[in-house]
DNA sequence: AAAATGTGCAAACATTGTTCGCGTTTTGGC
DNA sequence: GCCAAAACGCGAACAATGTTTGCACATTTT
C-alpha cells in the first residue's frame, strides 16, 4: 500500500497545502486564486483538480488545517499554564488573541464571515477539526466551573476532568455547562475578533488586560472565592 | 443646480443602491458580481462606472449604509426603550442582535473579515456612518457608567448626556469611558457574531437570554445597586 | 504481458472586473 | 436661440478567473 505513487501523492498534497496557505495568508481567502496556488505549487490548474474539488475544496482544506492549529495553539497553552484553573483559563484567553493576531487571515477565514458557498458536512473533515479545537477551552470552563461550585477549592479540581462528561460519540455537552461556555467564549472571542478585525482602532487599550479581566469576571460569577470578588472595572 | 440631468442621477444612483443590497442579500459579499448590479439596475457594466468607482466603490457604498442602518436600528430601539439606564443597555444589545440575524450578509461585511482591498479613507462616507453608528451605542453605556459612578440612582442620569463629553471635532471619548466601552461592546458583538455566523448551533441556547445576563453583569460591574449585586451563572 | 487504474496537462469555455473610444444628450455662457 | 463643453451611457475589447474535457503517459494490478 505504501507504494511509490501514494508517496509521491502525499508529497504533493503538502506542497499543495502549503502554497494554499502562503497565498492566503498572501491575499486573503476571498482573493485566493486557485491558479495562483496551482503556479505555486508546481502544478497546473486542471491539475490540481486530481487533489482537491475545485476553489471550495481548497477553502476547506483551509479551514480544517486552521481550526486544527487554532486548537493546538491553545491546547500547547493550557498546558504550558500548569494545574491553576485560573491560569488556565488565562492561557486560554492569551493565547486565543496571540493566534489571532498572528494568523488574522485564517481567523477571519474560519470564524469571520462565512464563505458563501461553503458548508461542512457533518462527516467531513472540517467538524472534526471544530471539535478538536473546541475541546481545550471546553475542557477548561468545564474545570473551572466544577471547580468553582464546590465551595471548598484545592485538590477538587484533580478529578474533573471525569466530572464532566463530553459524549464521546456525539460530543455533546451536559446541557447545564452551554450558557457558561457560550459567555466565556463570547467574550473572549467579541474582544479578539474586533481587535483583530481593526475595530478598536479609536482606542489604545491593553487588550490582554481586558481579556484577563473578562476572566476574572466569569470566575467570580461561577463562585470563586480566589478571585477579587466584585471585580470592579476601572474607570 | 436642481436640473433635470441632477434628479435623473440620483434616481438611477439610487437604483443601483437598491440594486447592490438586493444582490448582497441573495449572494453574498464574496460573490456579489458587479455585472449583475448593472443589470439589475438597467445598466450596462462600464455605465456604473460612472456613478462607483468599480467594485470596491460597490462596497464601499454597502458598507457604508450598513453602517448607517445598522446604527439607526439601535438608535431606535433604545429611543423606544424610556429613560430607565438598565432597559436602555438591554434595547442596544437585542437591537444588535435582531439587526444581525436579519441582516447576516450586511453584518458580515461591516463587522466580520475585513474585505482585502478595502481600507475606509478617513474623509470618505464610511468613516462618517461608523461615527454614526457607534454613538447610540457609546450612549448608552456612558449614561449606565455615569448613573453607577454616583451611588445614588435616581435623578442623575437625566444630565448625563452632557456630563459624557463626545469631542464632537475628533470624536474621540474620554479615556476613562475606553475599556468600559470595549467590553460592554466586546461582550454583545462576541455572542451575536457568533451565533449570526452559525458557530452556537451546537446548542439551543437562549442567546437574548446571555445577552440579558451580559448587560447585568456588566451594570453589577459599574457598580449599579438596582441590579442582582452578583449575577450568579445559572447552571 | 496485458488490462485497468491513476495522473498530469493543454485546450477550450463561460464569466468576471476594468479600460477605451465613440456617439448622444444635457448644460451653461454668449 | 446657439454652440462649445461637459457629462453620460454603451459596445467592444482585454486580461484573469474557475471549471470541464479528452488525451497521452505512468503506475499498479491481474
Amino acid at each position: 500500500m505504501g507504494g511509490r505513487r501514494a508517496s509521491l501523492r502525499a508529497q504533493l498534497f503538502d506542497k499543495i497545502r502549503a502554497a494554499a496557505l502562503d497565498e492566503l495568508r498572501r491575499t486573503g481567502a476571498a482573493a485566493l486564486s486557485l491558479r495562483e496556488v496551482a503556479k505555486a505549487a508546481g502544478i497546473s490548474p486542471s491539475g490540481l483538480y486530481r487533489y482537491v474539488d475545485g476553489r471550495d475544496g481548497l477553502l476547506e482544506l483551509l479551514i480544517s488545517d486552521g481550526f486544527e492549529s487554532f486548537g493546538r495553539a491553545i491546547e500547547e497553552a493550557v498546558d504550558a499554564a500548569g494545574d491553576d484553573v485560573i491560569a488556565r483559563l488565562e492561557a486560554v484567553a492569551l493565547s486565543y488573541r496571540r493566534w489571532a493576531l498572528d494568523n488574522p487571515e485564517q481567523f477571519g477565514l474560519i470564524l469571520g464571515t462565512p464563505v458563501p458557498g461553503f458548508q461542512a458536512r457533518a462527516d467531513g473533515p472540517t467538524t472534526a477539526s471544530v471539535r478538536r479545537f473546541a475541546e481545550p477551552m471546553v475542557r477548561a470552563v468545564a474545570d473551572a466551573s466544577v471547580a468553582g461550585s464546590s465551595a471548598s477549592s484545592g485538590e477538587a479540581a484533580v478529578a474533573t476532568a471525569d466530572l464532566v462528561p463530553i459524549d464521546p460519540v456525539t460530543g455533546a455537552l451536559p446541557e447545564s455547562l452551554h450558557s457558561v461556555l457560550a459567555r466565556g467564549w463570547a467574550r473572549i472571542h467579541g474582544l479578539v475578533s474586533l481587535e483583530t478585525f481593526g475595530h478598536l482602532f479609536w482606542s489604545s487599550i491593553d487588550v490582554d488586560a481586558l481579556l484577563r479581566a473578562e476572566v476574572r469576571s466569569i470566575l467570580a460569577e461561577l463562585g470563586h472565592q480566589d478571585v477579587e470578588p466584585t471585580a470592579r472595572i476601572s474607570r
